[in-house]
DNA sequence: TCCTTTATTGTACTAATTGTATCATTGTAT
DNA sequence: ATACAATGATACAATTAGTACAATAAAGGA
């Protein structure tokens, strides 16, 4: 119903920065649900088209997004809305975004045939080796 | 058993090349013996009917396991696994293939804000109820 | 049997679509 | 006038798709 494809909405005489107003709409339409994790946002080229603006406005709206983890670009492939979006939400939604990526984890793990002892072996190699690349970079 | 033929799942919004995902399960089905030496993988048409994928993508991906010599395409023929099982290689494509996997899950998880801690806790929970799933399907 | 035809398979090259990087232009504030 | 930010132009790179081709095997007929 209201999740239809929504046109943005420029105002060229506002003041406010094409980019910022495409960065910020695509912001409001993920929050109002208009937008949701998955989605395949229009290309550079083509919203570029729609909103007539050159397409590197968009793919400079889309890098500022791309950067706060909002959506994920993927050259020669498109744009998508991050699967799950970067919760500055509630510590209830955070720990079901982490339930459900490790949830997808450990399932592709056994289905590849690799035991419970494997992957936590594994996951605690990972992360040791992680913060110990970490500690070396803040020496 | 479980070394039944597994269908290649991909992921369209995951950042990876869908050449890079296909490379990387087969290599992982082949480390945990879901596919085994001599066997034949589908023909590029029919593995990229399967997938809804365009079938050069899929020769990309096996054009790049025949150079690393886990399989053997020959035209006109299939393509099949190589016979020759170089055992520790096998042990070290098996690491490698979890390494990858769980490098992923934790360098997302990492992006995402969620702290080793965290991780490493979900992962332990996760697993715990994985296990009590299985346990309780088992009586 | 032997040859021809046809279907099936992978290969090579090209095109189309997508985002990226860099620099030029424009407008505005100091 | 200068500096800076926003936007546009252009060239590039990565991914996937389209098309034509070559090698192999299987089928059919002389």
């Amino acid at each position: 119903m209201t999740d239809k494809k929504q046109p943005l909405q420029l105002d060229f005489h506002s003041g406010l920065p094409i980019y910022t107003q495409i960065v910020e709409q695509i912001q409001s339409q993920l929050a109002n649900g208009i937008l949701k994790p998955g989605d395949q946002l229009p290309t550079v080229r083509a919203l570029a088209q729609e909103l007539r603006v050159n397409f590197n406005t968009v793919a400079r709206a889309y890098r500022i997004l791309d950067e706060a983890r909002i959506i994920s670009t993927q050259q020669g492939r498109g744009t998508y809305i991050t699967e799950i979006p970067p919760p500055e939400v509630s510590e209830k939604l955070r720990n079901e975004s982490l339930a459900a990526l490790t949830h997808r984890f450990i399932s592709e793990s056994f289905r590849l045939g690799f035991s419970e002892r494997e992957v936590s072996q594994m996951v605690r190699d990972s992360l040791k080796s992680w913060k110990e690349a970490k500690d070396s970079d803040d020496e």
